[in-house]
RNA sequence: GGUUCCGUAGCUCAGUUGGAUAGAGCAACAGCCUUCUAAGCUGUGGGUCGAGCGUUCGAACCGCUCCGGAAUCACCA
């Protein structure tokens, strides 16, 4: 129970008692300013019907009574605002409650399956900033469904198959002499990357040529020789051609290799990776379904459609002329496949807001088709990152990729180490080590810690910081307390897991205040797929503890008691700072 | 044009069922290392919360109108 809810449910009776029964939703609690003495405040506007007494008056007698319980020491009052202040026996007891339980900020397993997709990468270019966000995303959005007591599958559709492969495969065909990773050096998906490039390329200087000899550009478009030989090359494919099935996988086994290596510096995982050539065809039987329930209809060429103008929004096509699938009927079949093979209590799609429109239509035609798991899927939405000239575009060269900010993340964190001599004493391996996580730390705070679903900024020419609010930052908070913790223990000196009655300042209140606040956060951060709000909180409690770091001494302390509390409470930050920066995939080092 | 989202300090961002005098970081300036890690701490300056109207004891937050920006509305995925 959080102490918000202790108040209220000891406010609900005490104005019970004083003004009749009352709902606790009127019962308004919240954090007392930081300029007010107190450590809740109980809003009393909302009782002033039922009291008839002017805002302090009400609060005065609430006040006065709620101090009878031993817990509660003392209150003010200001306007219709009650402040209250807890003993220091109660804060002391909140901090034994937290040194003994293991599982602290966890929920226990509450049965729940969810899935969360994420990454779904297309396999002809390498990854870029905004898959970045994205895999960051996913993932700590299922660590944090996971701390909740929830199961989780992290999945990722792999798009694998479709013209922009067959692109790359056919100008690596024509202009490649047979480079592969072996023997050029390249990392794969860069290698297929670059000839996804080559054949834009190409396919531009057709279309110029077809220009010049006085073809209109449209036309020119469809009739440049190379698209038409791509066009094939898919056709071959599907027909399951043996030499381009061949050059398919090989040229596919590249680019895995390649995001293989991406996603462990990221540090992002699956559980389950669905390739869209498995999948791709899913979804027909409900387009039959549908045309006998008559959700759909078909029109004279063939092709079937859902209408959804009845719901403000077009006619959605959901099979072609042809009797070839599109996207939408895709990801029905794979929504209703997987709902039913994995048992699935919901669905996190975890993509960009560019396909709102995709994952409305998808949710209206499965409630149109009966199925009232459509409920169950969420589709969050991020924002796009954004350079300060707008969005990345491949064509003027501008995207980030991620291997090279990734390194360069990783790198400045070494020169920087260097710089400040931290790691002077360190062997190459540890000093790798840290730099590896304080690099990544930098980066994927900076992202997290924005709110998922606003356009966030990216300023290349400003690189990531690595002071204030940042990753770094937090890190330091978290290896300094790290350090004080074995400097302690070489004076046999250990944090205590059942801490004595002791004084405690003001700043001691509101750090355990802030450490009773995490098991909120982790649930609203749940609630809300919003990895940000952990950073946020993990970010705040950094801040305070380093100004408590700073004007309180730990070691140096002479009372035993308070020494023992100090250090106690120390390590109860650091061990905060840890879980909630692993919620974030973030990892803490111990020292740097 | 329809739909959805966004607009808070010079810049990047917090501010969540409506609460007190709207907060951080960066940048600028002034201080703090003989003492547990200065990737730190302390202080100063910086605001028409896009604009207006409404709802109410109370609005950055809710509603309406307008202004500005983004995404989307494909027989691409």
């Amino acid at each position: 129970m959080s102490i918000e809810q202790f108040l209220q449910e000891k406010t609900v009776g005490v104005v019970g008692s004083l003004y009749g029964p009352v709902s606790a939703e009127l019962i308004q609690i919240q954090k007392t300013r930081k300029d007010f003495e107190g450590d809740l405040t109980v809003v009393v506007f909302p009782l002033l019907k039922q009291s008839h007494k002017s805002p302090e008056a009400t609060a005065k007698e609430i006040g006065e009574a709620l101090t009878a319980f031993e817990e509660i020491r003392s209150y003010n009052v200001i306007k219709g605002f009650l402040n209250v202040s807890f003993s220091e026996q109660f804060w002391i007891e909140r901090l034994n409650d937290i040194l003994n339980d293991e599982t602290y900020g966890r929920k226990s397993p509450n049965g729940h399956t969810i899935m969360v997709e994420y990454s779904s990468p297309n396999t002809n270019k390498p990854l870029h900033l905004g898959h970045i966000r994205n895999n960051l995303l996913g993932y700590s959005v299922a660590r944090i469904l996971e701390a909740n007591g929830n199961r989780v599958i992290k999945a990722n559709l792999v798009n694998d198959r479709g013209i922009h492969i067959c692109k790359s495969m056919l100008a690596w065909l024509k202009f490649g002499n047979g480079e592969t990773p072996a023997s050029s050096g390249k990392k794969g998906d860069h290698l297929v990357g670059d000839y996804y490039v080559a054949f834009d390329k190409a396919y531009k200087a057709e279309i110029k040529k077809l220009v010049a000899e006085g073809m209109d550009e449209e036309q020119a478009k469809h009739e440049a020789p190379i698209m038409k030989e791509a066009q094939e090359m898919l056709r071959k494919w599907e027909a399951k051609d043996p030499e381009v099935y061949k050059l398919w996988q090989t040229m596919n086994g590249w680019v895995y290799e390649g995001f293989d290596t991406t996603y462990r510096a990221m540090g992002v995982s699956f559980d389950k990776i669905y390739y869209e050539s498995n999948t791709y065809l899913l979804g027909k039987s409900l387009v039959d379904e549908g045309l006998s329930k008559e959700v759909f209809f078909r029109k004279e060429d063939g092709s079937v459609w859902c209408d959804l103008t009845g719901d403000g929004l077009d006619q959605k096509l959901l099979l072609r002329g042809d009797g070839t699938s599109v996207y939408m009927t895709q990801d029905l079949g794979t929504a209703y496949t997987r709902f039913k093979e994995e048992h699935l209590d919901e669905m996190i799609y975890v993509v960009g807001n560019e396909q709102n429109y995709h994952f409305q239509v998808l949710k209206l035609i499965l409630k149109k088709l009966g199925y009232d798991w459509a409920d169950a899927i969420t589709h969050l939405s991020y924002g796009m990152v954004e350079l300060p000239e707008g969005k990345m575009k491949s064509r003027e060269g501008t995207v980030v990729d991620a291997d090279d900010l990734i390194d360069e993340m990783v790198r400045t964190a070494h020169d920087m180490s260097q710089e400040l001599g931290k790691l002077d004493d360190a062997t190459p391996e540890e000093a790798a080590a840290i730099s590896h996580m304080v690099g990544l730390g930098a980066l994927k705070y900076f992202i997290l810690k924005v709110d998922p679903r606003k356009t966030m900024l990216f300023d290349p020419r400003e690189s990531i910081d690595f002071n204030g609010n940042t990753g770094p930052f937090i890190q330091y908070t978290h290896a300094r307390i790290r350090s004080v913790l074995r400097k302690a223990a070489e004076k046999g000196i250990e944090p205590g897991k059942q801490l004595p009655a002791t004084e405690l300042s003001a700043d001691e209140v509101r750090l355990i205040k802030l450490l009773a606040d995490y098991p909120t956060i982790v649930a609203q951060a749940a609630e809300n797929f919003s990895p940000a709000l952990i950073a946020n909180y993990v970010y705040e409690l950094s801040k305070e503890y380093n100004s408590y770091y700073h004007d309180y001494p730990i070691l140096r302390e002479t009372d035993a008691a308070k020494q023992t509390m100090r250090l106690t409470l120390s390590e109860s930050v650091a061990r905060i700072i840890a879980e909630g920066m692993s919620l974030l995939g973030i990892g803490v080092p111990q020292r740097m």
